[in-house]
DNA sequence: CGTCTATTTGAATGTACTCAAAAGCGGTGG
DNA sequence: CCACCGCTTTTGAGTACATTCAAATAGACG
């Protein structure tokens, strides 16, 4: 049925990086838990904590938190086949400052906390999973830190449509406003200004 | 003798987060590789691959990278009880884009990811201790990101002084500035600023 | 079609940078 | 002990990048 389906593409995904025999596929299976929900709706909010790791199936969320002044930031934005997390939460266990909300219509699987852990020892093979997953993170964090240090907000517009056109799609201008530290009245600019470059 | 001082300091370090008996600890320091550097000595620079953690025992060092316009940016600054590397080097296995400097006559003790492997064998807690060490590594870039994304500088000076007092004393005024995202120049108005404000 | 939300436009403003020059400071050698 | 050198910090003027605020326009959805 479909939500079999949805499951099989978390193993693809999984199968990715590590192989699976079919027994260990049933144990991770067994633990999958899917969540349907719509636009707006959110998966966490601040004081909240993170107990579960996150696959989007189908749709786009994104992670953002409000500051002192009540301007949203968005941390992370993602769509199919992407993991999405306040993993600082998740991982010390301590309460979270930030939004998890869909952007649209959007199909999750979950995994808790306590049956990742227990998955390890049945499946060692996703705990090198979900280390380098981490890894990962910790990476692309610290490649956005250098890329906010060291250029201009044009070209971080120009850097993030080359990596991620099917995202800028996809979410509100706003948004990517927010996600690339800019107003979306200085962003309409430099979309503009682009337009006018590439024409 | 004096290694001997310089090992124990870092097992106490240890022992700050993770029990520890004396078997384990003859294992560990066994391990441990002490290495002392000048002044402007670099432990890693771009194209090389990071192989070791690091510990700073005496003195203090830097983590920054130079963009295509030749600025300097600093990722991280550490003295004493600190550890300080590339972990997007050491993690991933590829080469790195950082230098790792000594800000002034430095020791350091350090653990080859051959010999951490072999260690996190013999004491598995050592492997609790540097997953909560990444985890912790992550947060701090996370706050960061989130401190460069809310608010401006002379806020982010003023913070940078009141969790890091310490080292906003030991490290040039240009390196602390290449910290904060800003130029020497206004970091130097900023601070001129807050003398005026605090008197 | 009307309402609500998102985007665009423009003017005024502010934050931080560039460049150049002067001043400060620490070490070295005479 | 002083003079000099190189490096770091300060100062200031001019400029650029990005924000704020307000108003107009466009789009999405019931």
């Amino acid at each position: 049925m479909d939500n079999d389906k949805i499951n099989l593409q978390l193993i693809r995904h999984f199968k990715e990086i590590v192989s699976l025999n079919d027994k260990e596929v049933q144990s991770i299976i067994a633990k999958l838990e899917i969540k349907k929900v719509n636009r707006k709706d959110y998966l966490l909010q601040p004081g909240q904590i993170s107990r579960h790791m996150r696959f989007i199936a189908i749709g786009s969320m994104r992670v953002y938190y409000i500051d002192e002044k009540s301007q949203e930031h968005t941390l992370q934005l993602g769509i199919e086949n992407w993991w999405i997390n306040d993993l600082y939460s998740y991982l010390s266990g301590k309460s979270s400052r930030m939004f998890i909300q869909a952007n649209e219509q959007t199909i999750l699987i979950q995994i808790s906390k306590t049956n990742l852990e227990i998955l390890y020892r049945e499946v060692p093979k996703l705990s090198d999973f979900f280390r380098l997953k981490i890894q990962s993170a910790y990476v692309s964090l610290q490649e956005r830190t250098i890329e906010n240090m060291s250029v201009d907000a044009y070209s971080r517009y120009c850097d993030f449509i080359a990596h991620f056109r099917s995202i800028e799609q996809r979410f509100p201008q706003y948004i990517i406003a927010s996600y690339l530290g800019i107003t979306p009245e200085f962003l309409s600019f430099l979309r503009k200004k682009h337009t006018a470059a590439i024409s």
